[in-house]
This record gives structure tokens, sequence and C-alpha cells, in this order.
DNA sequence: AATCGTATAATTGTATACAGTAATACGATA
DNA sequence: TATCGTATTACTGTATACAATTATACGATT
């Protein structure tokens, strides 16, 4: 068994400045450094991350949306706590779309997508000879993307990549089992093939194979 | 055939003062007041709503979530249009959403829950016995509502509740046929039955049904 | 006339200032 | 001592001010 760490940042979004105060939000409150119920004063998150009230603000709002913080009028922001259920009920919540993403995906992908997935899985391949949990994680949640793309639709793509936020901190937690790597490899070369083979059934059940036994693996 | 026309707001949150800015940004978008693509100048959004820059930007941020809107570094605000293809599409999103929360609500549903289902579903009887299509728009979204409520899960809630915003400016557009009343109420009548036998299987395939032919229909 | 470069204007991003509300401290009263 | 009421403080909500970036206008050059 081996104890995973995350690296550093991976931002890759071209989005205002704003954007990495919100991502380091994310990654503090979902990492526990906020505890769930606990206020957090505009004034301590200007001193914490060195900037004014008016972008803290606009983070606080954002996060809001995404269910991380609760704004209550005249009394501030308070940060949501996830139960276990909440998490566990998460994976079923992701399936459903990822299925989703799987089926438009494949009616979908265009040719150089097609291409960027193939590259990803061969990525993947590399990786798990090299034994790189590390750069398999990353290449993983790419893997995903490809699909959430490939689906063309706006919406998917934001809500399962807010999925994969949340999974990527919860994942700090997470202990993966000796043969981790190659299990997944063979679940994503299932779907993989599905895309291959423009097999929508194929495709479906593969996802679902592959996030039911991530819910029982309580990772990726 | 009826065209329908909405009446006015029904604002129910106890949010900030603020929060009835969104939705107005909200209703002003869906309802195609700023066209897709249109630049969402912030000055003149403060004339237009009599606040200053601060409360609009934060509206934006939120808006920007909720897929409404885009922002891009030092350039703005720009609104996103939504394909017939993207709003076709909703419906399935939607679907997998609504049967999780048919699967959920049937397992997780409190009494108090069960008691304010019951009472929605007879007044849908009472507004559909009267033909009040005004008052059964309504009516329908508090049962789907009440529904989120018995899933406890606010990832599913906050996001259900967001397809109802895009629907129910949808519904602007839509045709309602003269049975749709007493068909939509079969359709519920299925769905409470399931929560009253505690019958999973029932209450999904209902569900699923219900929103194939709201599909169909290309309303509610 | 077309294009490039610069100067100006407009707009966004950020910081600060002011106003209104909630939380707290503290003293008066029973 | 406990409780209530008031005064003070702290914080949020909103408006404004300043800085940095982008868009536009206009003239010089080819």
């Amino acid at each position: 068994m081996v104890r995973y760490q995350f690296g550093g940042e991976s931002e890759v979004t071209g989005a205002p400045m704003s954007t990495s105060l919100l991502s380091k939000l994310q990654r503090d409150i979902l990492t526990g450094k906020y505890r769930p119920g606990e206020k957090l004063t505009e004034q301590n998150l200007c001193k914490e991350y060195g900037v004014s009230r008016t972008p803290i603000r606009e983070a606080l709002r954002q996060l809001e949306t995404d269910g991380l913080v609760e704004n209550i009028l005249n009394r501030g922001s308070f940060v949501i706590g996830l139960s276990a259920q909440d998490y566990e009920d998460m994976f079923d919540l992701r399936k459903a779309y990822e299925i989703q993403a799987v089926r438009w995906g494949i009616e979908r992908i265009t040719d150089e997508e097609m291409d960027k997935l193939e590259e990803t899985f061969e990525f993947m391949e590399f990786y798990t000879m090299r034994g790189d949990l590390d750069k398999m994680l990353v290449i993983n949640a790419g893997f995903h993307q490809v699909i959430y793309e490939a689906s063309h639709n706006r919406m998917l793509q934001k809500t399962l990549t807010g999925y994969q936020t949340f999974l990527k901190y919860q994942g700090l937690n997470s202990v993966y089992g000796e043969n981790y790597l190659a299990t997944v490899l063979e679940e994503h070369r299932a779907i993989f093939k599905a895309f291959m083979d423009k097999d929508i059934r194929a495709g479906a059940e593969a996802m679902e194979r592959h996030i039911n036994r991530a819910k029982e693996r309580r990772c990726g």
C-alpha cells in the first residue's frame, strides 16, 4: 500500500488572476484548512492571500455557487462541510454524467479530439509501465477531460470538471492499492476501445464499471 | 392550443438583495434581452439596474459559474448562447439527476417532507381541476423541488434548481397542448405513488417517462 | 488610399472609503 | 449574581477612486 501525497498546483485555465485566488480557496477549503461551519471573515482572507476585499468577495460568490461556501446576508460566508455520505453520493452523481459524457462523446467526437484521446491513452500506458502514480493521476484526469470536451456540452463539462476538483483533494486521503495503476489502465482501455469502435452501449457500460470501482476504491 | 405568458417574479429565497440583481440578470439573459455573444459592459449594467459596479461584478461572477456568461480577462463579460442542441441536451442531463433525486428521495424522505409532497400533489390535482395553467406551472416546479429536498443532497438540489431556472424562461416560448394539465398530473401521480409505496424502481421509471415526455412536449 | 504607430479614451481589475447591520462589551437594574 | 438595555466595535454591503489593460481615433508614412 502506498499513501500518496499530491505535488504542486497545475492551474491550466487561461482565466483571470483572481481564478488563482479561487483555486487557492477551493484547495484550502477542501483540504480542511478552513473547517466546516467556520466563518470566513473577509479581512482575514485579505491578509491571508494578500489582496483586497473586492477579489475576495468575488471568489466567495463563486465558491457559493460551487457549493463550498454559504453566504448569509449581513453575516458573512461560512464553510460548508461535506459528509461522508456527500462524498459517496458524489460518485453516483458523477457516474450519471460521466456515462452521458461517453454517450455524447462517442456520437460527437471530432477527429482531432479522437487523436487527443488516443495520445492521452498512450501516455497512460507509458506511465503505467513506469509505475509513475503522480503523473498517472494527472493523465487520468486529462483522459476524462478529453471525453468531456468530446461531449460538446458546456454544462456537462463544467459540472464534471467541478467534481474533479473535489476528488482531486479528496485523493489526498486516498490509499492506492499495489495494482491500482494496472487496474485503472484496463478500465480506461475498455472506454477507449468503445470510442474506437463507436460503440455507445459498450462505452456507457465501461464507464459505469469504471466509476463503480472508483467508488469501491474510494479514489479517482 | 394556448400560448402561455408568464406572470411576474416569484423570488422566494431569503438571500441577499444582490440575489435579486442576479435573478434579474438571469431573466434578462435567458429571455433574450441580451443576445448571445453580446458584451455586458459593467457601466451599462450599472445604469440599467441602478447599482454600482461592485454588486454587478459579483453577479457576473455567479453568472459565469452558472454558465450564462463568459468572462475574459481584461476584456469583460460576454453572454453565452445556448443552441437548440444545448436545450435538448439539458433534458437528458436533467433526467439523469431527476431520476437520482427520486431514488435518494424515496430512500431518505422524512415524514414532514412526505406530508409536504402529498400536500403539493393535492394542490396539483386542485389546480388541474380548475384548469389554472399559471398556478400549475408554479406547483409543478414546487413538486420537483420537494423531491430535490427529500434527496438530502445539496449539490443535486442546487444543480436541478439551476435547470429549473433555465426551463422557466424557456417555458415562455412553449406551446401547451389542451390536455397538458391532465397528462402532467398523471405523470406526477405515478411519481407520487412510488413515494407512497417506497418503490424506487417504479419511481425512477415514472420520472424517466415524465422527463422523456417533457422533452417531447418541449416544456416543463 | 492603405497601413502602421502613437496618443487618447474607454473599460476592466483592484484598492479604499463610506453606510448600514450584526455582534460584543459593559454598566445599570432588579 | 443574573439579566436587560445601551454603547461600542467589528463586519458586511455598496459606492467610489485609482491603476493597468484594451480599444479606438487620428495622423504620419509608404
